[in-house]
DNA sequence: CGGCTCTTGTCGCATATACAACTTAGCCAT
DNA sequence: ATGGCTAAGTTGTATATGCGACAAGAGCCG
């Protein structure tokens, strides 16, 4: 039950590659898991909170109080601010300053990774991603 | 930045595959991220709390409360029980008779994990875990 | 129009995760 | 032995994550 449980692998290699990333992010004071909301408002233009949910299979309530301190950082907003059911994000100038800013650390990392994992498995982890994103019949 | 970042990749193949184990497992009131140490501390026999840590790749002060709450539910005991520098953790009886009861939930939610992922890239998975379990030189 | 249902977003709660700072215990060299 | 070094655990703080419950809008049907 040790030895080939799918769901212990696919939690360390999350740590492991998260730290990587966090690790060079650091300076930035951007982690991770904010970069991801950062990238995902920035490539869907206007998304209504719901549809970067979907992009990034992530719960409602997460990606609400995730939004929430990123706003405090002046690097999203919301239309209308209140936020409320027909809200859309946007990335503030500063967001997309900041994505520039990070740009060659996040090369770095991105460079890192690839090669702990090995350039032939990073193909396979792409196509992974892009099964489970499309969400089963149940979840 | 978007179409190829390896940690949106991870993370939400963490998420889902991780959602998926913990809504199979959610009748016993086990969660993905406690069996993960539960298995770690019955299969490494009597460790230390660094022993999983390296095994799991988790940080100390991560494991220490996961550990907290394992032997407030009577799933994991230390010894000396006050813990401190010399400690060894040890499953419970009742923690053996959990694994034992979630096992058959735990090969559903297993099954249905590799048909997702796909019985090819299963195998890149492990590897790629294999190799990110040793540090590198700098973390 | 009024009710129904489905989707959305927010909030309370519990847990997971990690960094920094601190404490303590071994260990090693002089 | 002792002073310094390093590893190990614990605690404070911040963030991430998801479930359940709730509130509020949107569409649908009669």
């Amino acid at each position: 039950m040790s030895a080939e449980c799918l769901a212990v692998r696919v939690r360390l290699i999350n740590r492991a590659v998260t730290a990587l990333y966090d690790a060079a992010l650091r300076p930035s004071g951007l982690r991770s898991s904010q970069m991801n909301v950062l990238v995902a408002v920035a490539r869907l233009g206007e998304p209504r909170p719901a549809d970067v949910c979907r992009a990034l299979r992530l719960e409602k309530s997460t990606l609400s109080r995730d939004v929430e301190i990123m706003k405090a950082r002046g690097w999203l907003e919301s239309d209308p601010p209140a936020g409320g059911r027909n809200q859309v994000l946007r990335i503030t100038p500063q967001g997309l300053e900041l994505l520039g800013r990070v740009a060659p650390a996040w090369e770095r990392a991105q460079e890192e990774a690839r090669r702990r994992i090995g350039e032939a498995d990073v193909e396979a982890l792409m196509r992974i991603a892009d099964r489970l994103r499309d969400p089963g019949p149940d979840g």
